[in-house]
DNA sequence: GCCAACGTTGGC
DNA sequence: GCCAACGTTGGC
């Protein structure tokens, strides 16, 4: 029995929209998440698996805020650009024969018409739990499903 | 632009 | 293994 088939996890990922945004998603419609390179993050991205959910936020916005969903098409394989020295996302400590940075590939799934502002998921007592709220700059966290239906609710959906 | 919170580095 | 110094994140 594949039990675990049947289990669908749920995720908030943070992009500077200047850097990349959902609208960029949107027309490119997957793309993969280089760069992450703290050690929490890349533990959760370890964790996920094609098809979970992902809220998509934009950090250092005005105003910063969940701006639309996507989903994970690719599960975690190493990320090369640790290995180009011309990246900014170069890493010495990581080689190709043991690589420390992982990425997975996430594809669009929704732009929210109105996006969820921090200000109004701070402002929500059945919010009050997630990751995001209770400080942390961790960029790549888990989000209940009763966190994530809450905010697709928030946003119209 | 400021700065609080937090993660990482490296000397000891 | 402690912890001070430093760098980064990200809201405001």
């Amino acid at each position: 029995m594949r039990t675990e088939f049947f289990y669908m996890n749920y995720w908030l990922m943070k992009s500077e929209p200047d850097v990349y945004s959902i609208q960029d998603l949107q027309r490119e419609k997957t793309t993969c998440w280089e760069g992450v390179r703290n050690y929490q993050a890349r533990n959760n991205m370890i964790k996920m698996r094609v098809g979970d959910r992902v809220l998509f936020y934009h950090s250092n916005a005005k105003p910063p805020g969940v701006a639309g969903l996507a989903t994970v098409v690719k599960e975690a394989y190493p990320d090369h650009f640790a290995f180009n020295e011309d990246s900014k996302y170069f890493d010495a400590k990581s080689s190709k024969d043991n690589p420390r940075w992982q990425m997975v590939d996430v594809g669009f799934e929704a732009v929210f018409p109105h996006p969820v502002g921090l200000n109004t998921i701070k402002a929500t007592a059945a919010l009050k739990s997630m990751v995001l709220v209770n400080s942390s700059r961790l960029s790549v966290q888990p989000v209940t499903k009763s966190e994530y239906d809450r905010i697709c609710k928030m946003a119209g959906r």
